[in-house]
DNA sequence: CGACGGATTGAAGCACCTCAACGGGAGTGG
DNA sequence: CCACTCCCGTTGAGGTGCTTCAATCCGTCG
């Protein structure tokens, strides 16, 4: 048991010193990220601005409405961002992972609260000295361009998702969204859930009972196996696929 | 009588011809666009790779899943954006009017369908010959990029809609939107709705039936009026905010 | 072991959907 | 000019999928 623990808390940390001594070249998510886009030769002009942040479960990387001077890349964890209605009620609008951008707007204030759902890493870059890094290197923003216009396809499945589509079609969706960003990393037909079905149904447009009951629904159609309530195994891709609503045929990857 | 239909028919025409004939310099939306980021004297470099287009309403300028070869900016009338599921559950994730852009796909194939609500005039641009302008002048791409940073914060006020809004705070919501839109050019407090009931619904994720009663509940308690079954005023814009669940203090603009 | 938070399951309620009838404006044909 | 049709919007009545409320279960931690 000890050991269990010792491995959730030492695991991040140990990364976290990996992090902050090593510089970018040594990063490995860059090639997936923006930071892909600056030479090597360059790369020395991003570790001097960038600065290494950790968060734990539930922090707060900042509210919806705070002044935005920073943008963050992801290196390990999980990330939440949510919008927040005046009597409390809450849409998630996206799960970001390592290799993902955050902060993108490059307006007065976030639009959206950020929060951490597991351990976090990341690393952060002061808004204006990375704007003056874009103006060096073009095909950053490039990057950076190609980036938000996934997120728009991305966020336009949302809105197909959360307009039109059943409880048991959302939460198929769902999964299959977190297994092509599995997919990504490694394992085939495993998906790990770090956020609780709470964060799941504000991700849904729907409660928590109504995620459960839908999971149970695929879990007793033999077409997901939970191995523990966070790790399940997609037992039949196809059929996930096809409650899904499989309107990705021309669609690569989606941010989620 | 045949005096309405001239009206309708040849107005456009004429606009339409204005625009062939003038070039980029005379542009009644240049300022509001990304065209805007471009000097004066280079709009030349625009005007060449330009090409006017027309639709009638309902006609669409491309499919879900056509090859994007094109970017447009609109100039005149509105368009709908929209997703299909495939029993034909339609989500329509956005209206677009004069100024705003078109296609932002950088990717290969567009992600959603494009239709005329109404009478529509707008730019045309060979996508790699837009890319090849993009690089002479960086200031149109960061505008292009800032475009794309205020529909992605606009698509997640509208995932925030779909997901955790009544179907009154939905139609609410809607109303503001197009309210704000209508006041940058002009008129204060009447909207006018070129869209149908239909195509509410789609947008709200509501059917045609729930946004009817809910118009008509706003009627009822007179925070709106209405002139035609397209055209209302805004009596009492505080409390439609307050209904909409007035959650953009820290906002400027949205794109709807 | 007991307590706590998250997840599951069941039962009842309700907001929105479905189905259906009706109304009104625009176009058409006599 | 009127009768007719068609489409769109409105309104009502009944149905349902999800929510709400509540009880129970389970893994983790003190």
């Amino acid at each position: 048991m000890s050991n269990v623990v010792a491995k959730q808390l030492v695991q991040p940390l140990q990364r976290g010193v990996v992090a902050e001594n090593n510089p970018c070249a040594a990063c490995q998510v860059r090639d997936l990220s923006i930071c892909g886009a600056i030479e090597p030769e360059h790369l020395g002009k991003l570790d001097a601005i960038v600065v290494h942040k950790k968060l734990v479960p539930g922090e707060i990387l900042f509210f919806e409405g705070d002044r935005s001077d920073s943008l963050y890349i992801i290196t390990e964890g999980c990330v939440r961002l949510s919008k927040m209605l005046a009597d409390g009620r809450r849409q998630i609008t996206g799960f970001l992972f390592p290799s993902d951008f955050l902060g993108l707007a490059l307006r007065e204030r976030y639009a959206y609260s950020a929060e951490a759902v597991d351990p976090v890493l990341l690393c952060r870059y002061p808004k204006n000295r990375l704007e003056a890094l874009l103006d060096q290197f073009p095909a950053m923003e490039r990057r950076l361009l190609a980036v938000a216009s996934n997120e728009l396809a991305a966020a336009q499945d949302q809105m197909l998702l959360l307009g039109r589509k059943t409880a048991l079609e959302r939460v198929a969706s769902f999964l299959m969204i977190l297994m092509r960003r599995m997919q990504l990393k490694g394992r085939q037909d495993t998906v790990s859930l770090p956020m609780t079905r709470t964060d799941i149904g504000d991700y849904l447009g729907l409660t928590i009972e109504t995620v459960s009951r839908s999971l149970s629904k695929l879990k007793r159609d033999r077409i997901v196996r939970f191995l523990t309530a966070q790790d399940m195994q997609i037992v039949d891709p196809k059929r996930l696929a096809q409650l899904a609503g499989a309107d990705d045929e021309w669609k690569p990857t989606t941010t989620l």
